[in-house]
DNA sequence: GATAAAAATGACTACTAGGTCATTTTATGT
DNA sequence: ACATAAAATGACCTAGTAGTCATTTTTATC
C-alpha cells in the first residue's frame, strides 16, 4: 500500500546483509513528512500545499518526500488513511452494560469521544475528508465505510432496542438514525468553516439533541 | 462593485453619444460568463477550474472574462455573491398568520424552501461556499451573515413565541435554534460530498426533525 | 458608406509548482 | 579504516495556467 524506499527482503532469498541507515531511522523519516504534510493540508488544503512547504515544515529536502510517495496525491492519500483510523465514533450495543439505560450509554461512549473531536484533531480531519471530498471520492468512500456506517447502524440497532423496552417513545430515530449525528456534523462544519470566532460546544449541543429523544434526566 | 468595462457616464457632462455595441449586449455577455463560471466551479472547485475553461464554456475568448474581472478571484467572488442572494431560507415570524401554529408556519415556510434546495441548485452553491470557504472567508461571512445568523433568529423568536404559548414543550430550541437547520446541512453534506449514491430526502428528513420539537401531528 | 468608440480576440509572457535524477551523505558490516 | 548500499539532497526540467495587450471585429451614429 504505503511504499517505502526500502526493498522487502524476501524470504526465500537468503537474508542478505543489510547496509545503510537503519530502517528505524526510515520509518522515522517518514513518519516526519506524514505529520508535516497533515499540517499543511490541514492549515492550507490540498491545492495550496506545496510539496516544497512539506518538505521544509518536515526538515528535508525537496526530493525526499518523492522517495515515500511517487506523488502529491499518493502523500495525501497515505495522510488522510493514516489518520482516520483512530477517528471512530464507536457506539456498539455490543459494549453495553447489563441494565444500562440508551440513554446513558450514549452519554458514555459517544457523548464523551465528541467532547474531546475538536481538541484531538478529529474534527479537522472530518473538515480535510469533506473539503477535498469531491477531488478525492475514494478518500471520502473509506470514511463512509470506516465512520459513518458503522455509527448509523450501532445507532439503528440502539434505537430499536430502546423503543421495544419503551425507554424510547419517539420513532423517528429508527427511519432515520442520521437525526442523532446531524448536530455533531453540524457544529464541525460550523465551528471549522461557517463561524470560527463563535464555536458551538459540540458536546452541549449532542447532549441538548439527546434530551430531545430520551427525555431529560 | 462589479465593474463592467463600460464607463458610467457622469451626469455633469453632456451625455456624449454612445458608440458600439449596445449596454444591452455587454450585460448579456457578462451573464453568460458568471453562469458558466458557476458551472466550472461547481463541477471543478475553484482550484481546478481555469479562465480559459470559464471562457471556452461561455463561448468567448480567453481575455474577455478579464474586461469584466480583474481576477480569477474577483469572479469567483463575483459569481457566489450574486448566487447567494436568491438562496435565502426563510421563516420571517412578520409572515405568520393569525392564528397559525409555529409548527404550520414552519412547514408553509422554511420546509417548501428546503424541499426544492436540491433541485433548484442552493445546496450545491452552499456546498461550494462550504468547501472553498476556507481559501475565501469574506465570502462565508456573507453568507453567515446573509443566509445563516437570521435564520438562525427567526427560529428563536418562534421557539420563545411558542413555547409562551404553550405549543412548544421542549426548551432547548431557545438555546440552541441550531438544533432545527443541524439536518439540513447534514443532509446537504450527505448528499454531495459524503454519499452522492444515496441521497437523503432533505425534506423528510427536516420533518422527522420537526416533529421531535412539535408533536407530530 | 464612412467613422469612431467600445468589445472581443488569442498569441504571448511570466511564474509557480510537480516531478526527476546525478551526486553526496549517512550508517552499517567486514 | 574501508567498502558498500541505502537515504537524502537540491539544481534542474517541464507543464500548465493566470494575466497582458496590440490587433481585429462589432455596431451605433453621422
Amino acid at each position: 500500500m504505503a511504499d517505502g524506499p526500502t526493498e522487502i527482503t524476501k524470504a526465500s532469498e537468503a537474508p542478505r546483509a543489510r547496509r545503510g541507515p537503519s530502517p528505524e531511522k526510515t520509518a522515522q523519516t517518514r513518519r516526519v513528512i506524514v505529520d508535516a504534510a497533515l499540517g499543511e493540508f490541514l492549515e492550507k488544503g490540498y491545492a495550496d500545499t506545496t510539496m516544497d512547504g512539506v518538505a521544509k515544515r518536515a526538515g528535508v529536502a525537496k526530493g525526499t518526500p518523492y522517495r515515500y510517495f511517487p506523488a502529491k496525491e499518493a502523500l495525501f492519500e497515505a495522510v488522510v488513511r493514516e489518520k482516520i483510523a483512530g477517528a471512530v465514533i464507536d457506539a456498539d450495543p455490543a459494549n453495553r452494560r447489563p441494565d444500562e439505560t440508551a440513554s446513558t450509554f450514549l452519554r458514555r461512549t459517544m457523548l464523551v469521544s465528541i467532547r474531546e473531536i475538536e481538541r484531538n484533531g478529529r474534527a479537522a480531519i472530518a473538515r480535510l475528508v469533506l473539503v477535498e471530498g469531491a477531488r478525492f471520492p475514494e478518500m471520502t468512500d473509506i470514511y463512509r465505510r470506516v465512520m459513518f456506517e458503522p455509527l448509523l447502524n450501532q445507532i439503528r440497532t440502539l434505537a430499536a432496542t430502546a423503543r421495544s423496552t419503551g425507554e424510547l417513545r419517539r420513532v423517528e430515530l429508527e427511519k432515520y438514525p442520521h437525526l442523532l449525528i446531524a448536530p455533531i456534523w453540524f457544529a464541525i462544519i460550523h465551528n471549522g468553516l461557517l463561524d470560527r470566532d463563535h464555536p458551538l460546544d459540540i458536546g452541549d449541543l449532542f447532549e441538548a439533541n439527546l434530551d430531545l429523544f430520551f427525555d431529560a434526566p
